[in-house]
DNA sequence: ATCTATTTGTACGTATGTATT
DNA sequence: AAATACATACGTACAAATAGA
């Protein structure tokens, strides 16, 4: 199964003729890469070494590095035995990345919950009977970290972050990275963008503890591996969940997100 | 609604301080961005202002543009009245960006359907009845482009491929920006990293006839308005279709991608 | 602990390319 | 056609970090 690349940028660039050079000698460095068969953490050649080979001047090698660091395939380090090394393209950067296109969208709320009240269900399904004891335990514990309801809409978002990382653990022990990373990337969305309009309003305990209910009836689900169960009640869960968002009048923030 | 920035990278850096001076650069250009409000089209300050601005030397100053550009959030221009503007980060660029996070994960075609089978009739049951009469003709077209199945696994590849885009077609009409981006995803990994490795069998003609006749009639009960019946069309579709691929034994093929 | 070698990081000056007027 | 304004690229020099002797 040998590695194949994608070259870059063939669609329409303004007036001029192609990409600028930092950007094509980003490329020829991920084909160098990928024909070695560098894996993470091999080293790729050093600055002076990329000059010759490229007939390039430092300064531009330095910003095809930068290119290829800001997308996350490489980290560089100084010193002897330092240079550029493969590096895996970390689930925070890609988080980044993935944010700032939604930057200039205006994603609302209500988007993320359609996807959560179909895809957290489905998770919940797939994970019935596969969670290891130690696994259930850290859920319990997350359940337990606050066993009152929120006094007032601040402490109301305290508790909407712990229960986001309920469903961040959750994702975590998904065979499925691309489900995992979703869930992951929906959850850190609603806790960072997520702003309550009603500050002062009195939180709605009985929603609360029906969230809570639900999560714990989920994590005996999960344990006695009834996937058609764990799947209904993640789906009641999100229904609820929605719900008490839309009470808050909650809204996204327009943010810039720099990993 | 004022825009707001997470700086970056708090998370342990090996045994390094900090970022390296580029990227503490092109945070702070984010910054300015933002704090000045700039839209997409606005320019930048030009090289040598932001050399005075950050006190910095050019070389940094255009590292830290590579930076910005990787990204997708700013273009360059030479020339007088050239200088960087802000960009909006295109669905293409998100894409690579994203599917270079899954290279060194090993997706499988299994993987992408258990998303696909939840999310493509949740996106079928959103457009039912909102479509308009050009979009449905366009669907149409696209089922029409081939009336007869495949004499190859070639052909079948083909005919996959232009099926995939009848469902980028119908995300391209979703108001939910997230569920776009994603169904789209999913269809251009499908369509750009799938192999068959069964490239001699006869293509199965019986699931082709019937994936085409989900696809007709999806397109009715879309017209119709007729939500819940789009979202069961489209999720027997959706098993249909992961049937078909497991016939092929299709694989997902591991690539770099760049934009 | 100090020096030394190695490699990236920063700075600056100059020349070239490119598009607008 | 020429002048202008900007990015692009090069070359060199030196600073900073780090591993090893």
């Amino acid at each position: 199964m040998p590695p194949v690349i994608t070259r870059s940028d063939t669609s329409a660039r303004g007036l001029s003729r192609g990409p600028s050079r930092p950007v094509q000698v980003a490329d020829k460095i991920k084909d160098w890469v990928v024909e070695h068969g560098l894996k993470r953490g091999d080293r790729l050649p050093s600055e002076a070494e990329l000059m010759t080979r490229f007939g390039m001047a430092k300064g531009t090698i330095r910003e095809a590095m930068r290119i290829l660091e800001a997308q996350g395939l490489i980290k560089t380090r100084t010193g002897p035995g330092g240079g550029s090394f493969v590096h895996e393209v970390s689930k925070e950067r890609a988080r980044a990345l993935l944010g700032n296109y939604f930057y200039f969208k205006d994603l609302t709320i209500a988007d993320i919950y359609q996807l959560r009240s179909v895809l957290e269900p489905e998770l919940a399904a797939s994970l019935a009977g596969v969670l290891s004891d130690d696994a259930l335990d850290a859920l319990r514990a997350n359940i337990a970290e606050f066993d009152t309801p929120a006094a007032d809409a601040e402490q109301e978002r305290e508790r909407h972050i712990v229960s986001l990382r309920f469903h961040a653990m959750l994702a975590a022990q998904s065979s499925n990275p691309l489900l995992e990373f979703l869930i992951d990337f929906m959850a850190c969305m609603l806790s960072d963008l997520t702003v309550y309009r009603r500050l002062f309003d009195p939180p709605n305990t009985e929603l609360w503890q029906r969230g809570r209910d639900y999560q714990m009836r989920l994590v005996e689900a999960l344990r006695d591996g009834d996937a058609e169960g764990a799947r209904s009640i993640m789906s009641d869960h999100m229904r609820t969940a929605w719900r008490l968002m839309e009470m808050q009048e909650a809204e996204m923030v327009n943010r810039f997100i720099s990993e």
